[in-house]
DNA sequence: CTTGACCTTGGAGCGTACTCCACCGTTTAC
DNA sequence: GTAAACGGTGGAGTACGCTCCAAGGTCAAG
């Protein structure tokens, strides 16, 4: 499929798809007349590499991962350990995102205000009362 | 508590909070002498700051609930409503990250990992062409 | 009074991820 | 053949989130 079919099926500009395959994330196949040709499977791709970018990987981390399922792809083994990896930073994320969630919640309907920085009125009795989400740990 | 203390406190440098002060994400009190001067949960709220980039939530995103909170802070139904305005958006990235967990599963152990999800798309099923990512390219 | 750690401001610069544009070639419909 | 729709390239521009100066003020210790 050309370029103007993938942008539609992905929902995503064509100048963004061009600058997806200057850095990698997509392969520069061409038809004889010189337009790019994508598979079908593309969509698919980008659908991921979306979903992956709004969670907060970079384009690098996600082209390190595609790279490394193309050097990968005579060995299951290899690739089932890169999934994995991958996996495990999902996982990651997930956790810090439940936490952030607990603290959140925990709030909900608490009538002690726990705000950031108390600058409007008179600081009505705040030591120690309000701390914010729970310091995060390791890095 | 002065700029250096908070920046070694929450693992930050000097230049980050003065730029997230800019940014409307810190108050900008001063001590008589023009330092600025900022409150102890400031540690707690900045911790919250950085979970919270990490998991892909723009400074904007983040500098609006915080701004919420402190209009809010006269009403805890108020600030309960936007607690949960912000669940929500937890949730919905949790459900992201499940999705992208989820594909990436099927794929550990699969014969051949590198086929699209067929959850995602009917997809064409042709079995020689590994669809996704394709070779490196380097400019 | 000097030193040095700490603070201030402005502004430049950088990496990431697009986004837009001008200009030009190709394909398709009429 | 001509026009519209599509494709290509290179390069500039933008938004975000920092990061790094340079030039200078503040303050406690020696």
């Amino acid at each position: 499929m050309r370029i103007g079919e993938l942008a539609a099926a992905a929902g995503i500009s064509r100048d963004t798809i061009r600058f997806y395959e200057r850095v990698g994330l997509l392969d520069g196949r061409r038809l004889p007349n010189g337009y790019r040709d994508f598979p079908p499977e593309t969509v698919d791709w980008l659908a991921y590499v979306r979903t992956a970018r709004r969670l907060g990987f970079t384009l690098a981390e996600i082209a390190v991962h595609g790279s490394g399922l193309r050097d990968a792809d005579d060995s299951a083994a290899a690739l089932s350990a890169l999934i994995e990896d991958k996996l495990r930073l999902i996982d990651e994320r997930m956790a810090d995102l439940a936490e952030l969630r607990t603290d959140l919640a925990a709030r909900v309907g608490a009538d002690c205000p726990l705000r950031p920085d108390p600058r409007s009125g008179g600081v009505s009795g705040s030591p120690g009362a309000a701390g914010w989400p729970s310091r995060h740990r390791r890095e």
